[in-house]
DNA sequence: TGTAATTAGTCGATGAGCGACATAACCAGC
DNA sequence: GCTGGTTATGTCGCTCATCGACTAATTACA
């Protein structure tokens, strides 16, 4: 009663640790590797001749010499492969084709009304993902994984949201299931703040292990990195702030039945609810923006102080998890640098010293294509696991065995 | 120029992978050792002759059969070795000595003043270890390791207090250093209430990997366990929220300068502050304990409001980290019952039901002894870590090989 | 008391990984 | 442009962790 992943030897001559290291995209040298891993260069040479006849490895051309013969570089080959990125909003959708590297090759969007139900949601973005691959010259066997990021609490394990406020008919929908009946691979589900911090990181903060993504738009949501790990929390729904009271007096009704909720008070359709009690013409964020971006003295007035009501909370955010970095993005934070310097302002001012010597505070760099690119990272995360390396290596090695 | 861990074969037989599977306490039999590692029963056996010649596992008697041959079952053995735990107060200090399973053998309390500095205090933590060393029948050969928790925030790479607030004559002392040069074992130190966290989780809930611990005592401070490991943040300060703001307006001034913290609203000697308002003696949260054991109206009153208080920051807490419990510790937690009702009534009020449906609000069942078990704990996974494991094993092939 | 069931110990075969050595490629200086 | 120093690559026999299969041991139950 043995199991299949071991076949007489080891599992799949380990050469996924190597992979792993790779991932990150740097070139690296057969010493560099062997240091790295702990192993003799040796090893690391036959691993690597393993993972050449994949195709999942290639040389770099750069040649740099210390003195002696110049050291071939070994880096990460995109390949064929790609997989798919799926953002959904409340009234758009958002699909991307990226390599294995997690860079874009093309993308496009499509106004939906997330109302509509999943089964005419997820419709559409089957249509716009095999356009996707048609335009890329791909076919549906170069696609390896989907990540999808939905505006809602999810159950990872299963890609389920579950009692999403915003999502009417998708509770419990069974999301990969549809996705996978029609493209056939893996698909990756998860909280669409969620997916937006793993873009960013990987876009701009590669090097930075402790990050809160914070999205300011119809919702406030965010999504939070520690040590490296997104954190989801026991029931998925990890930094779910928008629901937390802050306290400047005007007694806001929320949605979720409270009063002085954050996104009550510093949403993009609050912040326009307040500006239209001074007459001005504004339903939704992106009016807001468009105010602030012509100069109305109300608008920025409104939008610091929106900041100012985010950054109370987030210096609790800070308090509680200490990060070293704030990234900001939805459509609040187009509003440039008034929206963040009132969160600045507070979050300065209301944490100790100790937490805050190291803190940045900045815009997202990604913008609008953080989502989607967070969704390709969760499908490459995904479909280049140590296991489903291993996977692939077997497969190599069986026919020449058999 | 390789390194150690390799002398012609594997680095050490990979029997700390066994170990590592032991360190619940639980016993198990080769066959399920077998099927957990995912390697041969024969391998799995061949380790465990390894791990019994070191004295680290021995055999449990009650063997239970199903049928045929009852299997025999191999558990963690204790033996003679042990660690230190120390949990260092503003005015207490308190050392346990507990056997490599964290279960207490000895411990003793002393009071102290951790304004005396470092070298004074550190100074009775050596006597009090000595002391307690004897007291159990051991000496300082059978001494693994030492964890401490201290007051502060900790670098915990270092060990060394990072601008303490409670703690002059502290700051970037070398705590491991002294320690280590009256033991001679590896020292490592925390912040008090991450050490609290560790111990309570392993005393009553091994199963919960999402965990916060909140001490509210002299200050008020939280350790948190997310998917089962201790989160210090970037700066190692992460979990202070004894200086996040409330919003009853009495503006309470603190003594970080800012008004309005949990800590000058909530902790033992603020609602000792209050209840002097009342004409009631208080100073610490053991005069408000005493008055409400004496069912005292005011003080019921006041430490209701205080978990209400508590309360308010907690239930961002929830939202921005969503863990399935928290625990109450620390003084203020032995008002008992109604402390964590305020608790209650306003994280559940003020939260959206998705992240509290599974959350348990509980009172701290490890007492006082969470510090001294938690710090335990935190020496036992230095000492027992798989690399020392693997020194171990090692040290038990070298003399047979040369 | 025998038989079925289950666990434990033993041993040869296998191959991942190692170190050592030979070879290849490049630089600098004479 | 040759030559020696330097650094990287390719190759090969050896070692030892791990595997699977077989045998021995121990119990339950008919």
């Amino acid at each position: 009663m043995s199991d299949i992943t071991s076949f007489g030897g080891l599992a799949a001559s380990g050469a996924s640790d190597l992979f792993q290291i790779l991932r990150d995209g740097r070139p690296r040298t057969r010493t560099e590797l062997a240091d790295l891993m702990g192993l003799a260069r040796s090893t690391v040479t036959l691993r690597i001749e393993t993972l050449l006849e994949l195709g999942l490895v290639g040389f770099v051309e750069e040649s740099v010499s210390t003195g002696g013969r110049p050291s071939s570089r070994i880096a990460l080959k995109s390949g064929s492969k790609v997989v798919l990125g799926v953002d959904i909003g409340a009234s758009h959708l958002r699909v991307a084709v990226t390599d294995l590297t997690g860079h874009g090759l093309h993308r496009t969007t499509r106004a939906i009304e997330i109302t509509e139900g999943p089964e005419a949601v997820l419709g559409a973005v089957v249509e716009l993902g095999n356009e996707l691959l048609q335009e890329s010259g791909r076919t549906a066997t170069d696609l390896l994984a989907i990540g999808v990021g939905v505006p809602g609490p999810v159950e990872h394990r299963t890609g389920r949201p579950i009692n999403p406020p915003i999502m009417p008919g998708w509770n419990g929908y069974d999301v990969p299931g549809y996705l996978e009946g029609h493209f056939h691979v893996p698909v990756l589900v998860d909280n669409d703040v969620n997916i937006m911090a793993l873009g960013e990181r990987n876009a701009a903060w590669q090097d930075v292990d402790d990050l809160i993504f914070v999205k300011v738009a119809t919702g406030i949501g965010a999504g939070i990195v520690s040590s490296g790990r997104l954190q989801r929390g026991a029931d998925g729904v990890a930094g779910d702030i928008g629901h937390i009271r802050v306290h400047n007096g005007t007694q806001a009704p929320c949605r979720c039945g409270n009063v002085d909720c954050l996104e009550a008070v510093a949403s993009g359709p609050a912040v326009a609810a307040k500006l239209r009690t001074f007459g001005l013409e504004a339903r939704t964020g992106e009016d807001v923006v468009r105010l602030v971006e012509s100069g109305n003295r109300d608008a920025l007035r409104a939008v610091r102080q929106a900041g100012r009501d985010v950054g109370e909370v987030l210096s609790a955010c800070v308090s509680l998890v200490n990060p070293s970095a704030i990234v900001i993005g939805g459509s609040m934070a187009l509003t440039g640098e008034h929206f963040i310097a009132g969160i600045r302002e507070v979050v300065y001012s209301r944490t100790i010293p100790l937490a805050t010597q190291h803190l940045q505070i900045a815009q997202s760099s990604s913008g609008l294509d953080a989502g989607v690119l967070g969704a390709s990272i969760l499908a490459i995360h995904h479909a280049m696991s140590p296991q489903r390396i291993d996977a692939m290596v077997l497969g190599l090695a069986e026919p020449v065995a058999g």
